[in-house]
DNA sequence: TAGATTGTTAATCGATTAACAATC
DNA sequence: TAGATTGTTAATCGATTAACAATC
């Protein structure tokens, strides 16, 4: 089971839980690696070779129970909780970010907002008030808050993020279009869609 | 040289290209493999082993003259140019994207873009006019658009990129949390916040 | 029983790294 | 020249796929 699993193996997880829900919502109960696989265009060894790092979930000539198989990934990803998450960085991305309602039934909540510009300090967003960046070690560290997201400008990101690291954040998802530096406690991802606007225009003709 | 290059291999350029704009900002003129991999966490090798497809960017002893390697990298990515970008969904994101500063010396402009609820269509969001989704396929065509961000509900996401793909678009970056199915000569690009804060929360103790 | 699909092993494929001659 | 760094080849490492016995 749980030895070492590999980085990769844990990037698609949550790609089959969104999948399976989807699958659930459409009223399935019951599932075959290859119909998840073509769901996702992976191939359906991948898909149970993949499982079969956490435990066998699946029954042989049926497939796997949807509901079942949700739970048990939910358990092994830790989103079977509510995580609290800070957000730092009230702009327009950060704003979105506060109204989108599909955090929660996912595993987060953010908690709390920071920013730094006095027009941004005090003002309601959502259900939330923009505080102070002085006030986020304190913040973050009486929530206990592990995870972070980062959506101010590139050249704050850093400071930013080394604040975050420093109050107890273990997770960061930063929106800043640089690469951050962290101890290797830390993980980062990453959302920069220029990046990703990048890698297909050496494809179109 | 340009053989078959492998998508893993496409997809770090565009994090090469920004971590060099980023060290010209600060003033570099030059630098090397090695440097570069210090500042992004990859290999020295598997940077030169990269850039190796494409030719031969550096010199021995000195290493990478800055402002050529990004003038290479960007022709390679099909950036040296600018890009229109079709936008569909002006809710809270779409707005935000419309608001970017951050597309246009990457390549990308936002040339329109489309809603389908009445409250939106024709409210004017920084300098474009909402338009109905109805108006798509001939905008899209009359300007030839190749690229794509959906940015609405995931319900309706696989329907707006089958319109975006009939209209002749060929990259789509895709916000709604939901796999697409297209055909083979069309990419996609995903962004999904919450599958990237559930690929970190399994590293959380 | 016949058909389907799992979980796993072994084979294949591809990507990363190490090493070094070439050379600035 | 001495030191540094590239581009490339070969070795290593890891991930994907194919195949199949087990079994529902």
């Amino acid at each position: 089971m749980s030895h070492n699993i590999p980085d990769i193996v844990i990037g698609r997880l949550p790609i089959y839980l969104r999948a399976l829900t989807r699958l659930m919502n459409e009223g399935h109960e019951v599932t075959s690696s290859h119909e998840l696989g073509r769901r996702l265009g992976i191939s359906s060894a991948q898909i149970r070779k993949d499982l079969s790092h956490f435990g066998g979930f699946g029954k042989q000539g049926t497939g796997y129970q949807i509901t079942y198989l949700i739970d048990q990934l939910r358990q092994v990803l830790k989103v079977n909780r509510e995580w609290e998450v800070a957000l730092v960085g009230a702009g327009d991305l950060g704003s979105a970010l506060a109204h989108y309602r599909g955090f929660s039934d996912r595993g987060f909540r953010i908690a709390c907002i920071f920013d730094n510009s006095p027009q941004k300090v005090g003002k309601q967003i959502s259900t939330f008030t923009v505080q102070p960046l002085n006030e986020l070690s304190n913040t973050v560290e009486e929530h206990n808050i592990r995870i972070a997201m980062i959506a101010v400008p590139a050249e704050k990101a850093q400071e930013v993020a080394d604040l975050l690291i420093q109050a107890g954040v273990r997770a960061i998802l930063n929106y800043a279009p640089m690469n951050l530096n962290v101890p290797p406690d830390v993980r980062v991802q990453y959302i920069d869609p220029v990046v990703q606007l990048q890698r297909m225009t050496f494809y179109l003709t």
